[in-house]
DNA sequence: TACGTTACGATACACTTTGTTCGCTATCTT
DNA sequence: AAGATAGCGAACAAAGTGTATCGTAACGTA
């Protein structure tokens, strides 16, 4: 890809990222993101065909760097161990999401935070579909999904309003706790894993070492 | 209130309803609403300073609807009364809800439904909070909150995607067992409630008598 | 019924935003 | 070095927003 492509590609993210920590996304116009990325009219249209557009590759980018992460795998094979594993993998999902700390929080402000949702919905249907076994209740599948879905998605735009303040692994644990009405699991001691966590904006402990 | 503002007023909000049924929230323009209620442009802006407004003064009547009506009271003291209790008002905010059917689809369809969940939040989260202490868990308080609105206010969502299926009660006690992770209460056969609910729209059953 | 008040309709207007076009220039790739 | 391609900037049409004005019609009240 053409150098000045991604140079502007990438100016035009920066830029539309600023402006969502400032004000709320339906506000924002393409002269402004125009303006604040520093480029020509027609550059911004050669790109994307609408800011609808520029939002849905935001979004685009940031699932596609977190899910395509590989997810970890509990080999325990203890009565709880599809439970644990689903602790495991939601804790990584946060965990992915906490290197786009700083889009995410305006990107949930407003009506993009809708879209951003609807990404994450997608992607999270797959996931639980897997786990539906581990929830013997009495109403439709259909539902149960969505519930187990919907409510995570909405731990994560709580968690992200509270800027991400409980470990990603705390707040797995605390989703489990609600989901299933009774205290986690103890997945959290169960193993060690190691993720590169890229802090560059927060700045403190980098390339840590987690036991989840 | 003088006759010709009542009567715009209605013609407004029902070329709005009438919109929404057909294209979003965020793609309906003033001028279409002007020419569906049939009205000049000057008219609409008297009663409405932007179509932001009209939105917020639609979900203010419907909630004042669903919210003013009593709460049913259970005066059981069993030792599962305040559950039921919540189960009996979830039913009954769901069951003022379905008078609103028509408006309710397009309302949670597109921008409009953040507004929409967020005036429903607000409600809910006044009546979930004198229930907190029947759910022991170990996570923040406000983090459980959060969960409880956030979830019922997402199978509000499902429900009306559902075109409001499964009856109120039993979409309450569907709720509630994914939240107590567990079967229903049994609430539904502990009362005997009369609702008036207005099915003009849906023209078969009218004033029933409800058992739950 | 008569009268003062108030809402409505219609038109026009200034302003903002959007998305496109076009010729020129700068930069990239090979 | 040369052809291809991306960016720039200005101009433009189109659509939408919100305001102002004025004559007309409907209202509530005495």
């Amino acid at each position: 890809m053409d150098r000045r492509q991604q140079k502007t590609r990438a100016s035009i993210f920066s830029a539309f990222s600023n402006l969502l920590q400032t004000k709320r996304y339906e506000h924002i116009t393409v002269q402004e993101i125009i303006d604040e990325a520093n480029i020509g009219r027609s550059t911004f249209y050669a790109h994307f065909e609408t800011k609808d557009e520029l939002l849905r590759s935001m979004c685009t980018d940031i699932f596609q760097h977190v899910f395509t992460q590989e997810l970890p795998q509990e080999t325990d094979r203890g009565c709880n161990a599809d439970i644990r594993n689903l602790e495991l993998k939601l804790g990584h999902i946060l965990y992915h999401l906490q290197e786009n700390q700083l889009n995410l929080k305006g990107l949930l402000a407003s009506e993009s935070g809708e879209l951003f949702m609807s990404f994450l919905k997608d992607y999270l249907r797959d996931l639980f579909s897997r786990y539906l076994d581990q929830f013997s209740l009495d109403v439709p599948e259909h539902y149960l999904l969505h519930h187990l879905t919907g409510s995570f998605a909405e731990t994560v735009k709580w968690w992200v309003a509270q800027d991400m303040t409980p470990a990603p692994e705390n707040m797995a644990g605390y989703y489990m706790a609600v989901i299933r009405n009774q205290a986690s699991t103890g997945a959290v001691s169960k193993c060690v894993c190691e993720w590169s966590v890229d802090h560059s904006s927060r700045g403190s402990k980098e390339h840590q070492t987690v036991k989840i």
